[in-house]
DNA sequence: CCAGAAACTTTGAACGATCTAATCCTGCCG
DNA sequence: CGGCAGGATTAGATCGTTCAAAGTTTCTGG
């Protein structure tokens, strides 16, 4: 390998200054057509490539955007983050930007590493998902003017920040209507505790399509996630005087707790879960589908609209999910 | 907040030099302890953090590891993936590094892509998975002298580079003795087409336990990975004379169609996975896991290791699987 | 043909750290 | 008491880029 490239390589390469070779880059169109082509082919001959680092130093922008990577808690959400991140990769890429990870146990060292992140790499901009009530991490980084949007809508204020989300009850709305569309008449739904954005929005879409259909609305329980969360509850479901004949889920964990439950007791009764996980997929259940990698998209439009100073006209983006047809339903 | 805090405003407060303050943080040793005190004192008051760009233009070291996130292809093994990934991204971190992620279609692209990261990010390390007999991509690596670690065994040279890989063989072995065990003694496999390392390791662990213990080793299948392959696997060897009473997969997919399998028409078989997905834990499925966390840990140890000139008296780990009890064996 | 503007190009100075080499102490020995 | 070793500290140069301002060429119209 020769010696390192760098601007002023190209510059006495092409015969023009490094200044030019920098306009050639940045605002190229202020450089004559001539001597813009000039340059870039002694880029292209001598494969030089900016260095980011002094780019950086000059600019204070790294191109770089960090995304928290989260333990994964129940393991069965762990590939939603995952093919979110592959999308995020993808898309950031191909703006010209690059994906950091960083983990943090609580709000507070999530805190302390934006600080860390921002002194030491100057970092452009933050990706957060899994938004709460309250969230004191959008308000950190709102005050300080760091550009940030959330996959999850802020649930106190939609205009506060921008914001990516999928149309939960939209989701089990589409559920719901599939449900009445194949003949059934009592659905129930096994969602979580009131109090979390998401898990009401999804059983709003439940509640609203039977409401629309003239149809009764209280076969529901709440339960934390999990399997076996699921399986009591439904359980305790299918003990009533009138049991359902097809539930709708707000997991894959649930819906397969669920799923548990009727196969030894009544095979007959539909269910349908949420997040197309792979065990969704496994098992051969019929699940609503969050368009991961459209969102992730959105998500880098938006922070690279704010990043590049191209006002977005609607910084606030909510994606409907699709309804995976399986054998459950 | 108040203007920009650089190591000459440490400088100036710690009334030392720039250079002592550079001392301090890169050198502690050569600094008087008073003095090293009053400079961190410094540092902690004016809340200083090195400025990464900077540091990386003069050093070329960019504290930067570079890792694959992979398109979620199956689906059911990318949480493997996404455990690795959060491992590593701890590891890293306290040891100072951070992680960038990238994608690639393939091995022409990925290779134009390290050319880019190294050019223009200065990246310290890459961290591969997944590698293949013949990879082109270690061999360019290597090539020019950066620094990798594989997650998972070269197949060629098992000391062309360092690596962390989890003993395959050890795993099905296990799994075959605890069928041993509970009293099997007709024990099938499926698996993988030869020619994967990886595949042709989990069977080489399950045929050596039976035949240590003086048993056929007939019984197996190979087949692509996927639910439906491991489903006609099994109900093939279900249809024999004397058909098994246990089956090992290499997979969770495999032996999750296994147990479909079996389900309907022998259920005392015992079935056994291989990676301990999400998708096991929910069905009950034994199955093997990866001790995950502690390979990106020791991918990490040997990067840093590497970087920091400290040489690695084995640049070589493999590390013991672990079988997960549920009630499918 | 020239003034004046427009369009393009050049030069020197930052950015914030580290490296090199020079300088300042301090104590010790002859 | 001078010289000197050796560690602690300082000053100046440097990494590769972009910014600001100044310089040069080209174009236009009177």
């Amino acid at each position: 390998m020769s010696e390192k490239v760098t601007i002023a390589t190209v510059a006495r390469h092409a015969r023009v200054s490094r200044q030019t070779v920098s306009n050639v880059l940045n605002a190229p169109h202020i450089v004559r057509e001539e001597t813009r082509q000039r340059v870039q082919e002694a880029i292209a001959v001598l494969g030089y490539r900016a260095n980011q680092a002094a780019r950086q130093m000059r600019t204070g922008r790294s191109r770089l955007i960090a995304v928290r990577i989260e333990p994964t808690r129940d393991g069965i959400n762990g590939s939603v983050l995952d093919r979110f991140l592959h999308g995020l990769t993808e898309t950031a890429d191909a703006a010209g930007y690059r994906v950091m990870l960083y983990t943090a146990g609580d709000d507070d060292q999530e805190i302390a590493t934006y600080d860390d992140l921002l002194g030491a790499y100057d970092l452009d901009a933050f990706v957060l998902t899994g938004t709460k009530h309250g969230d004191p991490r959008t308000a950190w980084l709102a005050d300080r003017g760091v550009p940030f949007v959330t996959f999850g809508r802020p649930w106190d204020d939609p205009e506060s920040h921008p914001w990516v989300d999928v149309d939960n009850a939209d989701g089990t709305a589409q559920a719901t209507r599939r449900l009445l569309d194949t003949g059934h008449r009592r659905i129930a739904f096994i969602g979580w505790p009131e109090g979390s954005g998401v898990g009401d929005d999804r059983r709003t879409g439940w509640r609203t399509t039977l409401a629309a259909a003239g149809l009764d609305t209280d076969l529901h329980r709440a339960t934390w996630d999990g399997i076996a969360e699921g399986e009591r509850a439904m359980r305790d479901l299918l003990h009533l005087a009138e049991p359902p004949t097809a539930v709708v889920c707000a997991s894959d964990s649930l819906a397969l707790g669920a799923l548990q439950a009727v196969g030894t007791a009544a095979p007959q009764v539909a269910v349908v879960g949420f997040d197309d996980t792979p065990v969704a997929a496994a098992v051969g259940l019929t699940s609503v589908s969050q368009p991961l990698a459209a969102a992730a998209a959105r998500c880098v439009e938006l922070l690279t609209g704010v990043l590049d100073g191209t006002h977005q006209t609607d910084p606030h983006v909510l994606l409907q999910p699709a309804l995976v047809l399986r054998h459950t339903a």
